[in-house]
DNA sequence: TGCAAAATAGAACGATCGTTCTTTTTTGAC
DNA sequence: GTCAAAAAAGAACGATCGTTCTATTTTGCA
């Protein structure tokens, strides 16, 4: 912990002047490894995600995956980050689209059923990780909480983006009600993962339909 | 798995006629044990439960744990009991008191409140387990989901209750509000336990205050 | 107080883990 | 094509895990 070796990081491009270079070899088979361990801590969780398990997915051996990375730590956040990526370009960007106020926060909240319901399959780590970093600190916990604080933010800025439009009440302050809704995605996943309830998804777009109604003017 | 060897079934009492009798030597260390399972269990989850963290704990050795269950399933499954038991008594018997309807509706979110934040520095193993077990199958799974399935049931029921006495409305069936309940508890473990945001418990309060005006009668 | 049975301890097993070190292969600019 | 650097493989380490087997201690009825 205390020594910083650091084997290799990658951010800054060896290209030097030339700034655009197509991916040098490493680039190219670390972005094959987070791949694969992403789709592993999705199942297993970021705990369960072993270096052992991604070699043998990857086809690669236990020390070719571990030079990337230089830890098992490093190696799960990077499986956050790219998590935190995907999570902005598939939820967060495209309801950016939309207009202020209500249809943003709708778009927000249908993108983030669509990934969750996706991840009925596959598991989601800002759920699955929240319950194994909540009392464990380091700096996977870190940036597993500072992803998750990112996206909140963005959630509630956008509930009050329609309180500033006049189309919700501020009845209640907007981070009551991103924490309601929050609710309902813990409560869909909790119930369609792990109970296998197929009525889960309904159950969360009714109850965000009654708070809508709820705060509606 | 196949060989049903089941090193010591304790559940039939040895004393034969004299039907009562104080807990034979066994049986007391099992129910430390169990204890401190449960302790670490909280902490660092079913499946982070390790036999020798546990012998350590209790000043055994692994082996003298061991015996006492006969596998790392039968040690959790115990836990799992334990943890049912006592949230029985501590949840639901107490609010069995209260007369149904409204008044036992909020004495059993009250209680479990009161659960919910005293596990706030322990964990709850319902919502890591839930986690740990969503895909993978097995007879520890299926003890959790039981659990889980028997509370959620007496929550739906008191619900359903509230509806008879006229109390609550029947615009929404009482899955759907046992469903918007149980999305508060989990947010409120969710942003306490890992955000160690301190508002939390407030605005599920908040929330649950919200569920009952809107379908108040 | 005896004595069988129950309870516990102790040592060892194979497996898996993250990590380190050394060696081999591959890459890519010259 | 050369050759240094990068990438990947291979072997081995100490640690921990659940489990098994055997030996020792403790229990509790006769």
């Amino acid at each position: 912990m205390t020594d910083s070796k650091s084997t290799r990081k990658t951010d800054t491009s060896p290209a030097g002047e030339s700034g655009r270079r197509v991916l040098i070899k490493g680039q190219q088979t670390k972005s094959v490894i987070i791949d694969a361990a992403l789709g592993l801590a999705s199942q297993i969780g970021l705990e369960g995600l072993s270096i052992g398990a991604v070699a043998e997915v990857t086809g690669m051996s236990k020390s070719g995956v571990f030079a990337h990375f230089g830890s098992r730590e490093e190696l799960q956040i990077s499986v956050i980050r790219e998590y935190h990526d995907r999570f902005e370009s598939e939820v967060f960007y495209p309801a950016m689209q939309k207009p202020r106020g209500l249809p943003r926060l709708q778009a927000l909240f249908d993108n983030w059923m669509v990934q969750t319901s996706a991840e009925i399959d596959s598991g989601c780590i800002y759920i699955s990780g929240a319950v194994e970093f909540d009392d464990r600190a380091g700096p996977v916990r870190d940036a597993l909480a500072r992803s998750v604080s990112t996206w909140q933010t963005a959630l509630r800025r956008a509930v009050e983006l329609a309180q500033d439009e006049g189309q919700l009440t501020r009845q209640s302050d907007a981070h009551q009600i991103a924490f309601e809704i929050h609710g309902l995605i813990l409560a869909l996943h909790y119930e369609a993962r792990f109970l296998r309830n197929p009525s889960a998804s309904d159950r969360a777009r009714c109850g965000f339909l009654h708070i809508l109604t709820r705060y509606a003017t």
